[in-house]
DNA sequence: AGCACGCCGACT
DNA sequence: GTCGGCGTGCTC
């Protein structure tokens, strides 16, 4: 018998199948880990195929030494998600089943998941004189009784103790610590929805997927709970994932008592210990419901039956480091597969999902509605030119301060959106026009008041502020755009006896920083929080009226397809936020661009009216959803061997696209906006496809990759990000 | 990824 | 003369 195994390695030579000989006595079975002699080394590695002839040449063949684990870690399905993301997203074979294990089982420690024990049968013969290692197997189980399974197979050999279990001498027993423990299935108080949630939760009921469109506090979450509920009842499990575990608290514990111990839950937060538990959980069938990040579409919980992935149109959904992936394809795979529901819901679809919505890809599901019955807060637009030629040169406007004095006297509640941390987002010389740049990578520093450091946000390098400028010696340094600091430092200014609480990456990112923080916030009163985006993601706070967006335009203005999309999104959930319970909230938006139309579709909540504008405008264009962005990024530390293979790629791809000039829409090779990162330069590729034949061009490209070129190759489908 | 093999500079 | 630099190539 031979087996083919991936070898657990995450380089692109070692990407593909190796055939070794399975030994006689070894009993080995597809999706399990096995020790493999490689080279001079002894490697762990997978097995995904067994057959009873070889392709390579018999005699180089070597024998696997070893099972890791003896069960199969890589469940069928996910085997065929390996394969599938390998071919659809061009990723190497074992960083996608990298992804599918918790990261301590890689170690170098091998963690038993099911200790199994041996110890000498009641009657045992003793083995004969000949078979050395059996008798010495057999004499110290003698002298020392039960002992680990593992630990006998370590020091005496695999096949002499599996040859004793099967002539009976020795009998194995398996540790039962993973008996299923009972569940009951909570069927408590019956959460009573509105007439729009049941007809949400009576329309999603086959095995195919829906969008649901909710507007902010529609009470997407109850829906979610009652679908999730039927499918328990029905035998079935469930996977629900949320944008960012640690943001949302308060939907994991609603899912916590609603599920009780069913709950399985996958997050950042965990350590690694805690993570791995959780897994093994999922793992044998003892979570039915697991409820995590981006991350968590790969647990391996089986029987399916509804994956719901809550706010869609989310940006961290997307793994834009490698191996890339976007979840919700992930999740189409899985619904198919398992032949289940999946729910895609947010209260700002993405322009994609909702394209497949309208062309019936999807079923559209909607809830217009606020279960409060209230009306969406007010947004109010700004414009800072007006408000600077009227002599305001503050970062608030006068609206805005007024409502701020507002909430100060009411003891209530104010959050303020600022889409940047740090104090100002580049110090520049006035005479002579120095920014100061990290030395690392292509981008300029960021200059953080509280540590008086810039630092750059790519590597994470910290350099002594600039008092001085170093080319002409200056002392005459502006700050660049405002970011979080700044606001929190001018609120200080302004109300000196109001507490301001900062939430950002940089406050963050110790264990629960997000908990402690919001915790806080929830205790002042009046209070107000600062915060970059993580503050417009869905938590409650009953008494915050007002929201301020600074500097609205920010996102607007990246070199990027999608920027005007993900503006409107970010205004919508934003202003969500305010006025969640009986109080109408208000929202003032700043922007020094009053009239762009992302403005008027967002103060109206008019995302049927936004959505056709923008697609118009991406039809038009050649954009996606109306064809398929690829890019194709080398980075390498050498400039010169970057260049030269982007190129030479670049020249065979020029033929293809020579070959069909009417669908291969555009291509152009080019330095990456951000050069260098982390000392190595990145060149890239980028084309555009018509979609009729997307498909078969993207295949045709990614066989011009030079297997062997030096430079690592990052292959992006429709990026979000283009530095 | 590692590790071996292989062909050119400064040293006991 | 040889120790060791890391460029190239292979691992079932």
């Amino acid at each position: 018998m031979f087996a083919k195994v991936i070898i657990d390695q995450d380089a692109k030579a070692l990407d593909r199948e190796f055939e070794y000989i399975v030994p006689h006595d070894l009993q080995v079975s597809v999706g399990e880990r096995v020790l493999v002699p490689f080279g001079v080394r002894l490697l762990q590695g997978f097995v995904v195929g067994l057959s009873e002839k070889c392709e390579y040449d018999e005699k180089k063949l070597k024998e696997i030494s070893q099972k890791i684990e003896d069960f199969a870690v890589i469940k069928p399905e996910m085997l065929q998600l390996m394969f599938y993301m390998a071919d659809k997203l061009h990723l190497k074979l074992a960083s996608c089943l990298r992804l599918f294990l918790p990261a301590e089982m890689r170690t170098d420690k091998v963690k038993e998941l099911v200790v199994r024990y041996v110890f000498l049968a009641e009657n045992f013969q003793m083995p004969s004189n000949r078979a050395k290692k059996q008798l010495e197997i057999v004499q110290f189980l003698q002298k020392n009784g039960r002992q680990k399974f593992s630990d006998i197979s370590a020091q005496f050999g695999y096949a002499p103790l599996s040859a004793l279990v099967k002539n009976g001498t020795v009998v194995v027993e398996n540790e039962q610590i993973n008996r299923n423990p009972e569940i009951d299935v909570v069927q408590n108080a019956q959460h009573k929805l509105t007439a729009l949630q049941q007809r949400a939760v009576d329309t999603i009921c086959e095995n195919k997927t829906y969008l649901l469109h909710g507007v902010t506090g529609s009470g997407k979450t109850e829906v979610y709970m009652h679908l999730i509920e039927r499918q328990l009842a029905a035998g079935k499990t469930a996977l629900m994932l949320v944008p960012e575990i640690s943001l949302t608290p308060q939907v994991v514990s609603n899912f916590k008592a609603r599920f009780g111990g069913q709950v399985a839950l996958i997050h950042s937060g965990l350590s690694a210990g805690e993570r791995f538990d959780e897994w093994k959980r999922i793992f044998f069938g003892q979570a039915r419901v697991v409820v995590g990040a981006r991350s968590a579409i790969f647990s391996p919980i089986e029987n399916l039956g509804i994956i719901i992935i809550d706010e869609e149109h989310d940006q961290s959904y997307v793994s834009e480091s490698n191996p890339r992936y976007d979840t919700r394809d992930i999740a189409q795979f899985r619904q198919k597969y398992n032949n289940c529901t999946l729910v895609l819901g947010s209260a700002t679809p993405s322009i994609e999902s909702y394209a497949k919505a309208i062309d019936g890809e999807f079923t559209l599901v909607e809830m217009p509605e606020r279960v409060n019955g209230m009306d969406m807060p007010k947004i109010q637009i700004i414009d800072m030119l007006m408000e600077l030629r009227h002599g305001n040169n503050n970062i608030f406007s006068l609206p805005l301060i007024f409502e701020l004095k507002d909430i100060v006297e009411k003891k209530k509640q104010a959050m303020i959106f600022i889409n940047r941390r740090g104090f100002s987002s580049f110090q520049r010389c006035r005479q002579c026009g120095y920014v100061a740049k990290c030395s690392d990578c292509d981008v300029s520093l960021v200059y953080h008041r509280f540590e008086n450091r810039l630092k750059c946000h790519y590597c994470g390098k910290r350099y002594h502020a600039l008092d001085v400028c170093p080319s002409c010696g200056s002392r005459d340094i502006k700050q660049g755009a405002i970011g979080t600091e700044r606001v929190v430092e001018e609120l200080h200014k302004m109300f000196p006896d109001v507490p301001v609480l900062r939430m950002d990456n940089d406050t963050t990112s110790q264990k629960n920083g997000h908990r402690k923080i919001l915790n806080e916030f929830r205790n002042c009163k009046p209070g107000i929080l600062v915060g970059t985006q993580m503050i417009a993601k869905g938590h409650d706070f009953e008494d915050v009226l007002l929201v301020g967006i600074v500097d609205a335009d920010q996102s607007l203005y990246q070199a990027d397809f999608r920027s005007i999309e993900r503006t409107f999104q970010l205004i919508t959930q934003v202003a969500g936020r305010a006025g969640r319970s009986g109080t109408q909230g208000k929202v003032i938006l700043q922007t020094y661009s009053p009239r762009h139309y992302v403005y008027r579709f967002a103060t109206n909540y008019d995302y049927k009216g936004f959505f056709k504008k923008e697609t118009n405008l991406r039809k038009v264009t050649k954009f996606p959803p109306y064809a398929r962005i690829v890019r194709i990024l080398f980075s390498h530390e050498n400039e010169k061997t970057v260049a030269d293979e982007c190129k030479a790629c670049y020249n065979k791809i020029k033929q293809i696209k020579d070959a069909s000039p009417e669908e291969f829409v555009y291509l152009d090779v080019m330095k990456a906006p951000l050069n260098k990162i982390k000392n190595k330069f990145r060149y890239q590729i980028m084309m555009r496809f018509a979609l009729s034949k997307a498909d078969q061009l993207e295949k045709q490209v990614f066989d011009c990759i030079d297997q062997k070129c030096k430079s690592s190759v990052f292959f992006e489908i429709n990026p979000n990000n283009l530095s």
